[in-house]
DNA sequence: CGACGGCTTGAGAGACCTCAATGTAGGTGG
DNA sequence: CCACCTACATTGAGGTCTCTCAAGCCGTCG
């Protein structure tokens, strides 16, 4: 676990799915194969279209990416964030055409996901992999559909600190987010003016800090009953 | 296609099935023969609650369901509705824990999946309820983040006609919507007040008619137009 | 008839948006 | 080194959409 230059050991996928199932060392030696042969997109940049034609699943190996949709008017949604170990395309059927389009929000690492032997500890990892997104998105759904902007704000930062230690990308109370505040609008369902004040808000009460890239949660409960709606109980500073 | 009381025929799950792949006799057969066993389950039941022990898939045959997300405060999310022919939990890998609490909205039967031999029709059926399902998350999550009340509930009403169709149960411009205003409130993510409203303001505009169970669609294109926002050539009564 | 659930309507409050200006940091060229 | 540019963050003022609270209505069922 210790940090070397050792690409199966900073691999995001074997951490991730390590936790995810139990892997053998035959399923290690797969990830880490897949992962020798990377295509690298830039931020900014489109890794696939809605209706394109896709081939295998694929590993998100590091960077941040996300499903997004566009609206006629200009604005566009953000379905969800795509984190490093992460799961693009679906590795239990083959699937035509993309759903949404996917695109890098940084400078992004893909690699083909090996495919898995039934019954195998990737398999499971895949299936674990595909049950955490679906939640994911039920998560999404009961955020912009009965959140406040302040609860919707501190339940993605809980989501986020939780999605990133699943591949040892966050400490403890902190991690780093590569992304602006109109990226942030655009996953929430606000505007960017209206994340700013809510970030301010959210900074001033102490909960959280924010800034040069990097959240840190100070009050980790205190965060956690606001986003639950449980705010009975505030704790002020 | 007539309307006959054989149950292999109004069979929902086999309509839709058909519909989304080429079954053949034996896929048929199998769904005719799982539809033989099925579960009632009276309105306003759960099916299934969050994180309980998951079995087989589960076909749903008639009437309506949700999955729903409870609040703290009491409120909730309706995450997805539930439709004839349409999939409760997945079918390509043992899932160990529900992810949502399940609910019947009218009086519903079910039905256990039959499994599906890799390659067959009903496999890619399968294949292809499940990709229609994630495509229906994304369109929940970009009507909640982005579109008005207004938008909301016309694109709802579109989506239902859709896929409802798949299974035969609407007619070209028109189906049974068996829900309460504070149903589609908790789908829409508003409140039932303003779900009243919204509904008066697309009646009053002569867009669609909804009464006594049954919603009309008088202006299938205006209707999408306000939906997907390309709202310019409003057409007036 | 009364009770109940769901629908409808009104009035006022609040959350979030829009428009617009200013601030700030990094990058580039003169 | 400074002027300039761009992208992003920040702040203010006012408007609008949706919510909350509250009352009345309507059909159904006991």
């Amino acid at each position: 676990m210790q940090h070397r230059l050792d690409p199966v050991v900073l691999n995001a996928a074997v951490v991730r799915f390590g936790r995810l199932a139990r892997l053998t060392d035959m399923d290690r030696a797969a990830l880490a194969k897949a992962a020798s042969g990377t295509r690298l997109v830039a931020a900014r940049r489109d890794v696939l279209m809605e209706g394109d034609a896709i081939g295998f699943a694929t590993i998100l190996l590091s960077g941040w990416a996300c499903r997004v949709r566009d609206l006629n008017d200009g604005r566009r949604q953000i379905i969800d964030f795509i984190l490093p170990g992460e799961l693009i395309g679906n590795c239990h059927y083959d699937q035509p055409r993309a759903l949404s389009t996917v695109l890098a929000l940084t400078d992004i690492t893909l690699c083909t996901a090996p495919e898995a032997l039934p019954g195998s500890g990737l398999a499971d990892a895949y299936s674990a992999s595909a049950a955490l997104n679906e939640a994911t998105l039920f998560r999404q759904i009961t955020r912009l559909g009965r959140l406040s902007a302040l609860q919707r704000v501190a339940d993605l930062v809980l989501e986020l600190h939780e999605r990133l230690s699943l591949s040892d990308h966050a400490q403890p109370n902190s991690f780093l987010l590569p992304l602006t505040q109109e990226v942030l609008a655009d996953v929430l369902g606000l505007t960017s003016v209206h994340v700013n004040r809510t970030l301010k808000s959210l900074k001033s009460e102490g909960l959280v800090s924010i800034g040069s890239g990097r959240v840190t949660i100070h009050q980790p409960s205190a965060l956690r009953s606001l986003a639950t709606g449980s705010d009975h109980h505030r704790v002020e500073g």
